[in-house]
DNA sequence: GACTTAATTCAACGTTCGATGAATAGATAC
DNA sequence: GTATCTATTCATCGAACGTTGAATTAAGTC
């Protein structure tokens, strides 16, 4: 059983992950997570050492490699363009896409981080926090690119113009399902590919109406 | 003390919006709504008969409110507007300017109300259901209104664009403060009339971008 | 095969949870 | 002035909470 510690602590933590997405912190009892897990309550205090640390740690797992995932996006695209300055749709695209993307072809293994970070970012409780701590440094580095792509934009409305964006990719990483019952089953929540082909021409469109005038 | 029976019912009300605002249902205890309320406990179950129905009243007390003033601009919208069609902007406006004048006007009112929407949207568990339940009429008739004023819009192009303005919305109503971490103050999660200024523009430029294409 | 250490189980701790029924007080009705 | 009904208080229920310390098991060390 020495081995298996690894195995028992990830166990764990997808066990708390899936719950803590659809209930949040306080809705999910230690108990239920490590019955989900399959394992002892104690166990969760001897691998985390409270609850707290817990979801931290959920957080924690899967954010470096997202935040990896965008970076390689973002230098990508930059490598593209050696000479001159990428579109905003491609700058944008290396922001979403991975998060769009990974959705798509491994839904089971991160639908519900995507959901929690969803929840994080609108909560009035960790938003601010959370969401500085674990994103902030891929943020500043996508705004940098985008300053760079778009010379003379005020710099208030790029900052605004993220926060939208921000919003638009979070409502839609978190598939409520709301879009489904909207349309009338025209339209799925969970369709990324879908999500994909819009958000970054919408997001860019954006980007531009508010930053065209006063640039250049 | 007969008659401060509906006093009695606000403070309650008023004590749960801000505590499940800031900490979600599950969060927040019904003695802390109660002693914040200064009353005894029992008097929760009294008035309202469980802590999830307590809930669904905090929600439906500003829902109706809400709806109106948003409908009330719309139609006024239309009106200036008997020959033509509004614009985009126009039209979004109407949809999103309310909120945001609510906000600014009378913050301490609404904000914790506006805060446990943007939560409650982007909740896989009750985002569907509740903001169906309570917005949906209101969201139909708007994108109704869009449908017209942009004729040939691919219809999953317009849902998508509604989505992606729902996400960009909410998560502004939700007041995170997560901008003024990231623009190092020069920015205000709760400056409203900033995000006045710029979302109706940042999100007709988005709708479009997608529906231009194959309108017409 | 004795020793150590990491992983896991078991039983329980004090506290707090949502909820309730009985008792009390205050205003109204007759 | 007594009966009535609504609003509020008080004491308490059983269940479930997060967390812990001691005991047990399995694996690596010598």
């Amino acid at each position: 059983m020495r081995n298996n510690a690894e195995g028992t602590r990830n166990r764990i933590l997808d066990a708390a992950e899936e719950l803590f997405a659809n209930r949040g912190f306080e809705g999910v009892t230690v108990r239920q997570i490590m019955s989900k897990a399959g394992a002892d309550v104690a166990l969760a205090y001897y691998h985390f050492k409270s609850k707290r640390d817990l979801f931290d740690a959920v957080l924690l797992r899967r954010a470096e490699l997202m935040n990896e995932k965008r970076l390689a996006a973002l230098r990508q695209v930059e490598e593209r363009h050696p000479d001159d300055e990428p579109s905003l749709e491609e700058i944008i695209g290396a922001f979403t896409d991975p998060l769009l993307d990974m959705l798509a072809e491994a839904p089971d293994e991160w639908r519900s981080y995507m959901a929690l970070v969803a929840q994080i970012n609108n909560s009035p409780e960790w938003g601010g926090e959370l969401m500085t701590k674990y994103f902030d440094p891929l943020v500043r580095r996508f705004i940098e690119t985008i300053r760079r792509a778009v010379p003379g934009c005020d710099e208030a409305d790029m900052f605004w113009s993220y926060h939208f964006l921000s919003g638009a990719l979070t409502l839609t990483i978190a598939e409520t399902g709301r879009l489904n019952n909207l349309s009338d089953g025209l339209c799925d929540s969970a369709d990324m590919a879908a999500a994909r082909a819009r958000m970054a021409r919408f997001a860019a469109a954006g980007f531009r109406a508010l930053c065209a005038e006063n640039s250049r």
